[in-house]
RNA sequence: GCCCGAGUGGUGGAAUCGGUAGACACAAGGGAUUUAAAAUCCCUCGGCGGUAACGCCGUGACGGUUCAAGUCCGUCCUCGGGUACCA
């Protein structure tokens, strides 16, 4: 029984704070290895230390903390860590605009962001805490490196970057903006550097098929990373230049059509076109004129489609022809082979390409029932050959074997599989990352560096330039010693998507002294639940499978996948709105300094005015940014209306999947419902049961509650843990209070059904709301914290109803319903739906041809 | 360009395996309470027609499968994510 009267009004700022105290004061969360319980282990995805946090973690934490105290309360072992992705490119502007060095400013944010995060609430397990930036954490990621150096998947090759001739800088494609220096504005140029690649394709087939077992991934997810992986079949074969000695390979998946083959086209980096370009002056322009362009994917494929004649021709490998061989813009020199054939008959691409230059279309492939037509556009399906000499008449497959074959049979060509996935280049050339841990020695040898000289350390204390890396300056750096030469070392640093590949790892032993403890990594691992953004499908997702793979076969991890199940969330939109300035600019006004709003009858923004009095422009809802300044700041809305209003409209607003439309008066709605929650529960505490319920002697009220009590436990237990569906958890937590707060709590049987109730409630709704939870559940005469007390159970006695409604249909439109009892067999609904008024209305004259019964549901008549 | 999603009332969304479209909220309107306001409580709330009973229409567009389609198939439109150096 509680000692005292229950507070009457909810202010959730004690609340919070106390309840918060006590999980720190408690270790709540701190967890170990304990072989004799389930284990759950709990991951969202970390997050860079950007400053603040923004709604788009506080969404992605809420629905980890959800499902590890869900799974808390199912009596497992859960372990939820959370540290910080703390290197990369934000840090270096942010210290370069602000005269600091990336390191202060990113330990500054770490601390900000963590008093943030314990703010809202969440149960993490604060004493495994990482930061990636750390000597102590990187050290292993370079170790680990020079592991794979040794096994042979590491390798050194040129490759192209985003290029500032003025700056003399490399850029990131984000730093590329319409093709220009986003700093000076100046074009971009390609230009080649050598890097470093780790082998993933070495994997390709491996990570292509254990998708297959990643029961628990969204099909989109799986079906993005196949298709990124791309695996092709197809014929690879050799194409001799006419009059020398040089040849090269092109690579198809098309086959059959390899007797319409009218020209090849090769990229400009190929070595032919190299050679080309010194004898053939337009040739030299054109490859030029191709490397001014950035590199990423998007702008390659959507740039004007391009090509010079180098004059040169090839000789096809079947018919001996001649084909003149073309330097082309769309043919890429870092995939495949950097040189394809062009069958323009049968390939839109090629065939407007021909159109543009005038090349010749040689229609090979035709339907099995008719006959092709490319005067308007490539026939592009799979067909029958014909034009094709002894392969006339094959289907796909049957002239894929035979030309393979005879290829292969005269040593041009062979069967080959390919891969759209290309090797993991990890070099950049910027300062705020972990060194990558490769030395050259004075006579010229390349080699990583030896054990005893990591972590090679990063300086911390540098001035930013704002264009070179300060240990690309600082010529005494890369400056040491190796087997007792000079040597001096790489000053690349890793990508960040090392970092982020392993650290689910790490957070089984943080502080080991080792990459991983493996009995630790293998009593926590796979990670049960990760949680994060979708737009990590393909680059994280699969440098974090592959870097499993990785661990497994250096024998420190012994499961083939990192993560059993994967929850991708969406992203969280505010309204946005802007004025127009003097200039005609526009000027984006934050949500929260809109002080005026004119609707209309239908409820829709007619007219906005901000704090300075400007008209402002609706542009309807869009995702948070600061370009749009439209970011809600979490802070400002936990302090307003408290964390767990803040977790409980996210929760609610919408599924995990989609994006999450921020709206104030939501969120006030969410308030609402908690002040209701505690009010009830205030009303009950002032006059609690004196009596256990005895089940036997309800009501048909009461018994009718009771099925809404455990229905909801059944629904929710359902929609939390195996469905994921937070926000009908909740929708069905709300109805069932919305009977409760009718229900009479008069008789000793109304309180006690009234307490069984609200201590269901309560734990139905801790994983969401936590700290009003653990408030109640004290409240409600428990002496225990509810973080032991275990999930409400359905009592399936209680579910039994008595009698079911049945629709009932005539050709598909509901005409009635029925209430028949729940033994009720299919004759006796039959005729009961036969009797009714409508469906002799709607049945007059016809005959029924046809009965489906559902049973207990519906009964579909088909008449005519 | 290519790959992957999404589109349902004024709004967010629900409908879980093809079986009553619109649960639960928000907004809006009406009412109660109040000196007044806030808060709270009650009622209405997809469209058209009808006093009503009820009828017809309705899940981005068009077509198809089925006794039955928001859900499955085909074509298309719009918006969003990714596109290998943002994380």
């Amino acid at each position: 029984m509680p000692e005292k009267l229950m507070q009457e009004q909810y202010i959730h700022s004690e609340i919070e704070a106390e309840v918060q105290k006590y999980w720190a004061d408690n270790k709540t969360f701190e967890v170990t290895e304990d072989p004799s319980k389930e284990k759950f282990y709990c991951l969202s995805m970390f997050p860079y230390p950007s400053g603040r946090l923004h709604m788009g973690h506080v969404r992605n934490y809420t629905i980890g903390d959800v499902v590890a105290r869900f799974q808390r309360l199912q009596g497992k072992n859960v372990l939820q860590p959370i540290g910080w992705d703390a290197f990369g490119l934000p840090a270096e502007n942010a210290a370069i605009k602000n005269a600091t060095a990336p390191a202060p400013w990113t330990y500054e944010n770490i601390d900000y962001m963590k008093n943030q995060l314990k703010m809202l609430g969440f149960g993490y397990d604060w004493s495994r805490e990482i930061a990636t930036c750390t000597p102590e954490y990187y050290r292993w990621e370079q170790w680990f490196f020079t592991k794979l150096y040794e096994k042979g998947l590491v390798y050194k090759k040129t490759s192209a970057v985003n290029w500032c001739p003025n700056d003399q800088t490399v850029l990131a494609n984000e730093q590329v903006q319409d093709g220009c220096c986003w700093r000076c504005d100046t074009p971009v140029e390609q230009k080649e550097i050598p890097q470093w690649f780790i082998k993933i394709t070495a994997y390709a087939e491996e990570l292509l098929n254990d998708i297959d077992n990643l029961d628990g991934w969204p099909e989109q997810v799986k079906t993005m990373q196949r298709n990124w992986i791309g695996r092709s079949e197809g014929v690879e074969m050799t194409f001799k230049v006419k009059g020398s000695d040089d040849s090269f390979d092109i690579y198809t998946t098309r086959p059959d059509t390899v007797m319409g083959v009218t020209y090849v086209a090769i990229a400009a980096g190929h070595p032919l076109a190299e050679k080309a370009a010194l004898t053939n002056a337009d040739v030299a322009a054109f490859v030029e004129d191709c490397k001014q362009s950035g590199t990423s994917e998007a702008e390659l494929a959507t740039m004007e489609k391009r090509g010079v004649a180098t004059g040169l021709y090839a000789i096809h490998p079947l018919t001996g022809e001649e084909v003149p061989v073309w330097v082309a813009n769309f043919v890429l020199m870092n995939y495949g082979t950097g040189a394809v054939m062009s069958v323009p008959a049968h390939d839109q691409r090629d065939y407007e390409f021909a159109k543009k230059y005038g090349l010749a279309l040689k229609a090979v492939i035709k339907p099995a029932d008719g006959e092709v037509d490319i005067s308007e556009a490539a026939y592009t399906e799979k067909g029958v050959l014909f034009n094709s000499g002894a392969f006339d008449g094959l289907d796909f497959e049957a002239a894929f074997n035979a030309i393979a074959k005879q290829l292969a049979d005269e040593g041009k060509g062979k069967r080959q599989v390919n891969f759209r996935l290309r090797d993991w280049g990890v070099s950049r050339q910027r300062y705020w990352g972990a060194p990558i841990p490769m030395v050259t020695l004075a006579d010229g040898t390349v080699m990583p560096t030896p054990e005893d000289q990591l972590p090679v350390i990063l300086p911390e204390d540098v001035v930013m330039d704002g264009v070179q890396s300060p240990i690309k300056a600082d010529k005494e750096w890369a400056k040491t010693q190796v087997n007792g030469q000079d040597a001096l070392r790489e000053t690349d640093t890793f990508d960040t998507f090392m970092e982020s590949s392993w650290y689910y790892a790490r957070y089984c032993s943080p502080k080991a002294n080792e990459m991983l403890d493996p009995a630790k990594a293998n009593y926590w691992l796979p990670v049960d639940q990760y949680i994060g953004g979708i737009e990590h499908a393909c680059m994280h997702l699969l440098y974090f499978r592959f870097f499993h793979k990785l661990l497994r076969d250096a024998g420190l991890v012994n499961s083939n996948e990192p993560a059993k199940r994967l929850l991708t969330q969406g992203m969280v939109l505010a309204d946005a709105f802007y004025y127009n300035n003097e200039k005609g600019a526009r000027v984006w006004v934050s949500p929260l300094d809109v002080t005026v709003l004119e609707k209309d009858d239908k409820g829709r923004i007619t007219k906005a005015v901000d704090n300075e009095g400007h008209e402002l422009v609706y542009t309807g809802m869009s995702k948070m940014s600061k370009s749009k300044n439209n970011g809600i700041d979490p802070q400002v809305m936990v302090e307003k209306y408290g964390a767990d209003t803040v977790r409980l409209f996210m929760m609610f607003a919408s599924p995990p999947e989609l994006t999450l439309e921020w709206q104030e008066s939501g969120v006030e709605g969410a308030l609402r419902f908690i002040k209701r929650l505690w009010k009830l529960a205030a009303e009950y505490s002032a006059a609690p049961a004196t009596a256990p319920l005895d089940v036997a002697s309800l009501s048909a009220e009461q018994k009718t509650l009771r099925r809404e009590l455990h229905k909801t436990i059944a629904k929710v237990s359902d929609d939390i843990g195996r469905r994921q569906m937070f926000n009908t958890a909740v929708a069905a937590v709300m109805e069932l209070m919305n009977h409760l707060q009718k229900a009479p709590l008069e008789s000793e049987q109304d309180k006690a059904l009234i307490q069984e109730a609200l201590s269901a409630v309560v734990r139905l709704l801790y994983p969401i709301i936590p700290h009003v939870c653990f408030h109640l559940w004290k409240e409600l005469g428990n002496t225990s914290a509810i973080e032991d007390a275990g999930w409400p159970v359905t009592d399936e006695a209680a579910l039994v109803e008595d009698s079911k409604t049945v629709v009932v249909q005539v050709n598909g439109k509901v005409r009635a319903k029925l209430t028949v009892p729940a033994a009720a067999t299919q004759a006796e609904v039959e005729a009961m739906g036969m009797a009714e008024d409508a469906v002799i209305k709607y049945t007059d004259g016809l005959t029924v041809r046809k009965v489906i019964y559902v049973p207990g549901k519906l009964l579909s008549i088909v008449a005519n």
